[in-house]
DNA sequence: CAGATATGAAACGTTTTGGTTTCACTTCGT
DNA sequence: ACGAAGTGAAACCAAAACGTTTCATATCTG
């Protein structure tokens, strides 16, 4: 019941590259079509059914303000694929184990070029408790 | 040069909900074709196919051994998909700034508790500046 | 009101996708 | 050696995906 009849559902809308790049656009700002379609080579209606595909999914909301409709992003179904690729991550143990020894490893010279690696290593260990 | 020439890319080898299956399947065990398709209600060929766009994608690894070629899944590649996503999870505000008025709080008695919670916060925050 | 702007819907065309069936090749077991 | 088992490649098909052009409609603006 609490379905949204998907018939497009997050996996496939995410799996085209224009898609994914309407979707970053919208991640700073709401914005209408033809703002949109500016930044693309296809058309305009083009871009209006990718957005409808990716509003199937439920990852844009549309909002029409007099005569233009504005598109924002919205991320709340990405969770479904953050809760797909939890599952996957315990696979990834190995190469963590093996970074973190690097990381933890106090020879390690350069000090500043771990910071990257080590939120890397926290954001993971972070988002663990969900799965498992 | 460092690119394996992705024919296929990860999001859409994803996109399809069959090879979610079979990865979910190789999750568990290494399989060859024949066993992975007694799975599903598709032909073996057609499984072989979708095994090729995993493999294209880098998902999966194949080996023969004897006459059959067995299939191992590879999370490597979903690295790429949470790199992605994790670029996304600072728009769950919501979650967000809930958890930070409950830490910032300063009338919470246990404070002892909020230890990770502040973790969680200052990690997020750190991980800000890459993009914006 | 009249023209410009913003957009979705419809009709249409081309390419991909996901599937099938058939065929050829290699390897295993007797 | 010979048939069975395990696969991939090829040819073919229907449906979906992605794009375009054209049309209709609603809303600003002067």
């Amino acid at each position: 019941m609490a379905e949204p009849s998907p018939k497009h559902d997050v996996f496939q809308a995410i799996a085209d590259p224009t898609r994914r790049q309407v979707l970053q656009m919208l991640a700073d700002q709401e914005m209408p079509v033809t703002a949109i379609s500016g930044h693309f080579p296809i058309s305009r209606t083009a871009v209006s059914k990718h957005l409808r595909i990716l509003s199937d999914a439920g990852l844009v909301k549309e909002r029409k303000v007099g005569r233009e409709t504005r598109y924002r992003l919205d991320t709340s179904p990405l969770l479904e694929l953050k809760r797909w690729l939890a599952f996957y991550e315990r696979f990834w143990e190995n190469k963590l184990a093996a970074l973190q020894r690097f990381v933890e490893s106090d020879d390690s010279a350069g000090a500043g070029a771990d910071a990257g690696a080590k939120a890397f290593l926290a954001l993971l260990e972070r988002d663990d408790p969900a799965e498992r």
